[in-house]
This record gives structure tokens, C-alpha cells and sequence, in this order.
DNA sequence: GTGCGTCAGGCCC
DNA sequence: TTCAGACACATTCGG
DNA sequence: CCGAATGTGTCTGAAGGGCCTGACGCAC
């Protein structure tokens, strides 16, 4: 047996050292593992740089967008739709193992791609090529259906070995989790092509991919990058603040606009053709059919971002110049009231993600796009003039072409069906000169105001939360428009709801590097006698507290269910939350929306936890507010 | 064959 | 979205 | 004055809840 084992792996030694001429995958694989083996970053970028550098330039194209950690395949419109569960389903079939194994393994490593590689030790592939697995990787994307893809997955697998079999999986999944991300793999591109960090960030800005960079930088030709339509710019973040004093601290001259909840979009027009992109740089235009129309008539080509939220159009709209002509208005004045306003999120995410729109939710549920940014327009990236700027541009550029926007608006709306509509239509009759009746503006330029004191912004605040908002945006009026970062120019600042002390009554192993520890939890209120769940949350601990809490959990559980522990309702938590939804996922009837552990609670006892009827009070509260 | 419920995948916050 | 943790780099402190 | 300590900016990883889509299984 030893012995026969000896010869197997001799064979399989020899097989793989011959297939590390013929085949590259495993290459990356294996500098993948030697990235992971550090934390340092430079070390992690030269690993990088020299893997590139030791790669035909297809080959190293392909490899940092698998690095990179952007959805495969960032230049294509389809996805795989493969995921950990399918997955699971194919390694397990080809290794032959029974799920009880899979999950000691998982225990073991945390991440599927780990346990891909150890259970598929028996089995071996040749060895795949990179450029092989891109194709795979197209073709899997390409098939329809579940089954299909299966098929394809279990193929792509089974002639890997095992070290690639991992990074395969952990690509698909897009989640290498080796400390690597698009930025760095910037930083590796210009180390290893030459071209200056700079110059490189720049391009792959502007061309949103990380292939094409590294191709540009490879000929010399960075430089040569242009914006093009319809392909995304990364979006600009906001920084949280606590107060209102840290709000006006960074800068001297803040311009106001109220945080809208719905979903980030930026808008490219060119000839006619209007494109929305979310944060991640999907295309999101099928879900907002009765948006494009608004911009369509801009007569050049611009890029606007902004943000897309269920809007409730108000029943008298005032006379749309005044609104309009309206650049700063006195701090704390409302001109966003008039316009109509914002409903919650919740309403909105029935749209979301939808490919066709019913012209029942058209009118049920429509949608306003609050524009407060433009990068580009007449045949000029504005990203690097000052918000001052960009922010006048902007209103000139719709203000000029407002007779449009609304003309076409008003036509829509006109062809409404729904009662509710039909009434408002009627006694929203407004002219416009001698155009055409205004029924409602789909496209708005948020309003801004100007804040030059705590007590000031406090206001602005207070105005924002009175009209349904979340709270304020901050920006520094001086400062460029950086895509992807998230800096200090920008700053939001919302409102901060009540906590609950609830109760733990269940717990679960975390995934990756938490997955020794017991760092999920489920937790719940008092419905009388009896714990109800309300939610769980992950994170707000630390890594000793984590870690202590699992020792306590351990000695204290009721029933073992494997991955999820039931344990002794005697822990107390004090959790925040940005909203509270109803819900059936918890017993309560109640969910939190971004629950976060604020602190441990040793000096309650359970007894002392919240509950279901002042979760009910603060569920009322917010509601009533918005 | 049609219609309904379930579930995984993906993406929004 | 949220938070904690870690690294790179800048600034300040103490011998 | 210089190296160590401290602070700041920025990135990474881990994770909740909800909704829509498209496959697929099942009942009729």
C-alpha cells in the first residue's frame, strides 16, 4: 500500500513538474498562494509584478482581471451565474466524498476554493492553460441553465489539479480573498510594464478595464486612454461623520444637499442614447424604462451621476423656472419639497433589477433621478475642475434644456391608465410658455445649499430627515471628482436611530479568517416570556472579543447543529441599525436593516433585554417620521 | 402544456 | 451598506 | 538630531436583509 502510494505520487510529481512547462494556470495558482502567505502589500505587488512580467501579454491581460477581483468577465454584459452552491454540487461529485466530509473540510479552511483543492488531492488534471480557463469561463457564461453550466464546471475542473482547481473556484466565486484587489494590481501593472502608477490608475479609469490597461502599458501607451461612452466611471464615495463640527472641519466651504436612499446611477448620453450604470458598474437601464427619455434631448454628450429614488410627485408643482433658477437657497429653505419627494428604499427595490417594467408599476411606483454631479460633457472630462464648476455646468446644462425634459415627461405621464395618476395629471396643469402641459420631472437637479456653521448644517439636517431623507451629503465645493475613492471631500452624515439590547439565542462559525471562531450571531427581543428573533449581526466586535465570546458559547450551548449552535439566552448586545423593516425571516415579524453590535452588554442580564413592543415603538417612530 | 411554488444567483442598500 | 484591522506614509515626541 | 512612537489615509475582508430573475419540479 505504502508502497504503491510512493509510485503514485512519484507519477503525479513527475506529471506536474512536466506540466508546469505546458501549462500556466498553475503558475498563477501558485502565486496566488504566495501572495496569500503574506500580509505585506509591496511584497504582494512585486509577486505581481513578476508574474506579469513572466506572461505573454494575453495571458497577463486575462490574469489581472482574475486578480483584479471585478466580476469575470468585466468586459462582457453576461455573468456566470455559478455559485457556491453549484459548486459545492461538482466537487463534491468529483471527488467522490459525501457532504460530511466537504463541511470538515470547510471547517478546516473556511473557503471553498481550500476545500476544492484538498478533496480533489486523490484526482488529478493535466493542467490547464490560462487562456483555456477564459474560454471555460465564456463558455460557462454563454450556457443556459443550471444543468449546462454544471457540466461545463465539472469539465473545466476535473482536467485541473488540484492547486488550480482551487483558484478556479475561488474566481468564480469572486472572491479571492488574498489581499489583492484592482488597486494593487495597478500598482503591479506599472511596476511591471513601466509607466507611472499614475498613468496607469488614469487609464484604467477611464477605460474600466483592467486588461486594456495593462495592454496600453505594455505598448507604451497609456497616454493614449479617452473616456468612452458608455463604458462606467468608478463612483466617488462619501466618508461617514459623527457631528456636525467634524462636518465643516475638513473644509471651509461646504456645499449641502440632502443623502437620498435609492440607488446610485451614473447616466451616459451620446446621440440620443441614454445609459444608467450602478455602483458596480452593471447596466441598470432596463429598470427605468421612463428615465432616458428625460435626457434624451440634452443636445451633447455628458455623463451625469446621481441617484435614482422612488419619488412621490407632489399634487401642486410650482412654476418649474423658479425651482430651477434657484442655484443656492438660503440655508435650511426647502426648494426639494416642491419638486416632490423621496419614499423609502423598500418601495424602490421593487424596481430593482427588474429586465421589463409593467406599465402598472410604471405608474405605481415612479421614479425621479436626482442629479448632482456631471464628468463629462461637451467633449470635456470634468472629473479634475472643482465641484464650484462642475456644479454650475451642471445647471446650465439642464436648465437650458428643461422645455425638453418636461414635454417628454408630460407625454408619459398622460398615457397613464391608474386612477390615482389620472387625477394628479388633471390637477397638475401647468404650462410652460407655450409648450406643452408639465405633468412631473423625472430628472432633478438636487437641490444644494450652503452650510457655514455646525448650527447651520444641524438644521440642514433636521429640514433633510423632515422630508423622508436620510440625512446630508457634504462636499467640499474645491475639490475634483475622484472615481473609486472614497475620501474626505465628500462626507454624509446620517441620522442615528435608536439601539435595542437584545438577547443571543444563536450562533454561528464565520467564513474565512473567522472561521474558528463563532462570530454570527443570532439574537432576539422579549415577546412576553418568549425570545423572538429580530436578527443577526457580525460585526461591530473585536477580534479578542470575538474570540472570547466563542470560549463563553462553546461551554454554554444548548443543541450543536454543526455549523449553528443554539446556546444560552444570557447574553446581552446593544445593536444599532439604519432601518427597521417587517419581516418574516425572523419569528419577531420584525428585521433590521445593516444591524451592527455597538457593545457588549455584561452588566444586563437577560431580563433586562428589550422588547417586542418598544421594537414595535421604534419600528411606529420611524415610519411615522418618514 | 400551463401555472404555481421553490430555490440559487446576483446585486441593491 | 456596516465595522475592525492592517499597512504605508507623514508627523511628532523623547532621549 | 535621529530613531521611535503616534496619527492619518486608504484598502481589505466579513457579513445582514430584500427583491427580481430564471430553472426546475410538481400538480393538474
Amino acid at each position: 500500500m505504502t508502497a504503491f502510494n510512493g509510485v503514485e505520487s512519484a507519477i503525479r510529481q513527475g506529471l506536474s513538474i512536466l506540466g508546469s512547462h505546458l501549462t500556466n494556470m498553475r503558475k498563477l495558482a501558485e502565486s496566488c498562494e504566495a501572495i496569500a502567505a503574506t500580509t505585506k502589500k509591496l511584497q504582494k505587488t512585486a509577486i505581481v509584478a513578476d508574474y506579469l512580467k513572466s506572461r505573454t501579454t494575453d495571458e497577463a491581460a486575462v490574469s489581472t482581471v482574475f486578480l483584479s477581483g471585478r466580476p469575470f468577465p468585466a468586459w462582457e454584459e453576461t455573468t456566470m451565474q455559478v455559485g457556491g452552491s453549484l459548486l459545492w454540487r461538482v466537487v463534491a461529485g468529483l471527488s467522490g466524498k459525501d457532504e460530511s466530509t466537504l463541511t470538515t473540510a470547510y471547517r478546516k479552511h473556511g473557503d471553498l476554493g481550500a476545500v476544492t483543492a484538498d478533496v480533489l488531492q486523490e484526482r488529478f488534471g493535466q493542467g490547464l492553460r490560462i487562456l483555456e480557463v477564459a474560454d471555460a469561463f465564456r463558455q460557462i457564461a454563454a450556457a443556459r441553465g443550471p444543468a449546462a453550466k454544471t457540466a461545463l464546471v465539472r469539465d473545466l475542473l476535473s482536467r485541473a489539479t488540484p492547486l488550480e482547481a482551487k483558484y478556479i473556484v475561488k474566481i468564480i466565486t469572486g472572491d479571492l480573498r488574498i489581499g489583492v484587489k484592482e488597486s494593487l494590481v495597478e500598482e503591479a501593472i506599472a511596476k511591471a510594464c513601466g509607466g507611472t502608477l499614475a498613468d496607469v490608475q488614469r487609464a484604467n479609469m477611464l477605460l474600466g478595464d483592467i486588461g486594456e490597461s495593462l495592454r496600453l502599458a505594455v505598448e507604451g501607451k497609456l497616454a493614449t486612454a479617452k473616456t468612452r461612452m458608455f463604458h462606467p466611471l468608478g463612483f466617488m464615495l462619501a466618508s461617514p461623520i459623527e457631528s456636525a463640527e467634524e462636518g465643516l472641519s475638513y473644509f471651509a466651504e461646504a456645499a449641502v444637499e440632502d443623502k437620498y436612499d435609492g440607488i446610485r446611477a451614473q447616466a451616459h448620453l451620446s446621440d440620443g442614447e441614454v445609459r444608467f450604470f450602478s455602483r458596480t458598474r452593471d447596466e441598470i437601464t432596463s429598470s427605468f424604462p421612463d428615465l432616458p427619455d428625460a435626457l434624451a434631448g440634452l443636445p451633447q454628450d455628458a455623463i451625469f451621476d446621481g441617484e435614482i429614488v422612488a419619488w412621490e410627485y407632489p399634487q401642486n408643482l410650482v412654476q418649474t423656472q423658479e425651482v430651477v433658477d434657484e442655484f443656492f437657497t438660503e440655508a435650511g429653505e426647502s426648494r426639494a419639497g416642491k419638486l416632490g419627494r423621496a419614499r423609502p428604499f423598500s418601495v424602490l427595490q421593487q424596481r430593482l433589477g427588474r429586465k421589463k417594467v409593467s406599465d402598472k408599476i410604471l405608474q405605481e411606483i415612479p421614479v425621479a433621478y436626482l442629479v448632482f454631479d456631471v464628468l463629462y460633457a461637451g467633449g470635456e472630462l470634468l472629473i479634475d475642475r472643482p465641484l464650484q464648476e462642475r456644479a454650475r455646468i451642471l445647471y446650465e446644462l439642464l436648465a437650458t434644456e428643461r422645455k425638453v425634459i418636461h414635454h417628454r415627461d408630460a407625454l408619459r405621464l398622460r398615457s397613464g391608465q391608474a386612477p390615482a395618476q389620472r387625477n394628479i395629471g388633471t390637477q397638475r396643469k401647468l404650462t410652460f410658455g407655450n409648450e406643452e402641459e408639465i405633468s412631473a420631472h423625472s430628472i432633478i437637479r438636487a437641490p444644494i445649499f450652503r452650510a457655514a456653521s455646525p448650527e447651520e448644517l444641524e438644521e440642514l439636517f433636521t429640514a433633510a430627515q423632515a422630508r423622508g431623507n436620510e440625512g446630508l451629503m457634504i462636499k467640499d465645493l474645491s475639490s475634483p471628482y475622484t472615481p473609486g475613492k472614497r475620501g474626505k471631500s465628500w462626507l454624509k452624515m446620517k441620522r442615528e436611530l435608536a439601539t435595542l439590547d437584545v438577547v443571543v439565542t444563536a450562533v454561528e462559525f464565520g467564513h474565512g479568517k473567522r472561521v474558528s471562531v463563532l462570530s454570527d450571531y443570532t439574537f432576539g427581543v422579549w415577546d412576553g416570556d418568549r425570545l423572538v428573533n429580530i436578527g443577526k449581526a457580525y460585526s461591530g466586535l473585536t477580534d479578542a472579543e470575538i474570540a472570547e465570546m466563542t470560549q463563553w458559547f462553546l461551554q454554554h450551548t444548548i443543541e450543536d447543529q454543526g455549523f449553528r449552535r443554539t446556546v444560552e439566552p444570557k447574553i446581552v448586545l446593544e445593536v444599532a441599525f439604519n432601518n427597521m423593516m417587517q419581516s418574516d425571516r425572523h419569528d419577531s415579524g420584525y428585521a433590521l436593516r445593516f444591524p451592527r453590535i455597538v457593545r457588549l452588554r455584561p452588566d444586563k442580564s437577560a431580563e433586562d433585554a428589550d422588547t417586542i413592543e418598544r421594537a414595535r415603538e421604534i419600528f411606529e417612530k420611524q415610519n411615522g417620521k418618514a
